[in-house]
DNA sequence: CTTATATCAGTGCCACTGAAATTT
DNA sequence: CAAATTTCAGTGTCACTGATATAA
């Protein structure tokens, strides 16, 4: 069964009775704008981010964590030994070397994470999971599951075709080799 | 053609030759989580979203406009008189009435739109657009299409295909009537 | 009196730049 | 010497909360 909507605007504002994405797109149309079948596609793809990312954080939040809190423990847990360089971290989790420290900051401030030296390579700094963020993992990655990463109400074969035809895009954009 | 690529991480990193959503997902399978299905299909949407923002914004930057301030231009474009309340641009837009306030007072220093009031609703604060922001939001329509609003290199039937399993799930999911 | 509209103050978050210190 | 790693300071932007003034 699909889940139970609520909300259509940011947040709770009602939207005047029409699809404010569907609006956009017949006007691009009527004006006789090019790419039209490209438009079409990314402004429903925004719109499916923006309502996949509050559905997301709206499950994480009784959890206490965020997105990118989420995302980064779940890296550690998923290392055999619970830790990564904090440079590698930021590649795997395509986020800004910055915003890394940022997230280690706050995962540590919940002693969910810990900072450590790596004797290898004395310019690095490793981050390693504890036992209660690993805990922590596990709940939040539950309650993920729980709905169905925010696609709760999409069927298996649907989220197969759309996998499917985003490898295909990111592979000719040259995403990944 | 496939757009060439040039970076893969946020910006200009590496990724130590391997893909990292297609690392998270493998990770994710390995440790027998479940809902695999769609947490590929989430792990490879968030990245598209990641790439087309950056395209998108590549594109903007040399015409002068953010995104944001790119989709309420274009909303003020489509419309008959060329204005509309701020609050009905917040839910076209989808986006905070704070937000929408901050996006016209940028715009505004730009000279591409003029607040004024609406007689026929004093509480109301109006935005019409200029001749300088209209011809703004043809050219910046036009570097977007160029690019296919970033999906250039996917092939129309993909471009339909994603569309179609994305308005199946907004409405699924109670996003619009 | 209640509701709607827009604004403002302030917080928190992430992306980014540029610089610094340390180590390779 | 140059390059890599992390951190820090600071900027810009957006989402959000809570409060305000105004008007319906």
């Amino acid at each position: 069964m699909p889940s139970p909507p609520k909300r259509s605007g940011p947040r709770d504002r009602a939207n005047d009775g029409l699809d404010p994405v569907g609006e956009a797109i017949r006007q691009w149309k009527a004006h006789g704008f090019t790419s039209q079948v490209y438009m079409e596609a990314v402004a429903n793809l925004n719109r499916m981010s923006q309502l996949l990312h509050r559905a997301i954080e709206d499950e994480l939040q009784p959890v206490g964590l965020n997105f990118p809190q989420y995302e980064a423990l779940v890296l550690l847990f998923f290392t055999h030994e619970g830790s990564l360089p904090l440079g590698k971290m930021g590649r795997r989790l395509t986020v800004h070397p910055t915003t890394v420290t940022n997230t280690i900051d706050q995962l540590e401030r919940k002693k969910l994470v810990k900072r450590g030296p790596n004797p290898k390579d004395r310019r690095q700094v490793i981050a390693t999971i504890t036992a209660a963020g690993r805990r922590k993992a596990v709940e939040a990655s539950d309650a993920l599951s729980g709905i169905d990463h925010g696609l709760h109400g999409m069927s298996a074969k649907d989220a197969r075709q759309l996998t499917k035809i985003i490898t295909g895009f990111r592979a000719a954009y040259g995403d990944y080799v």
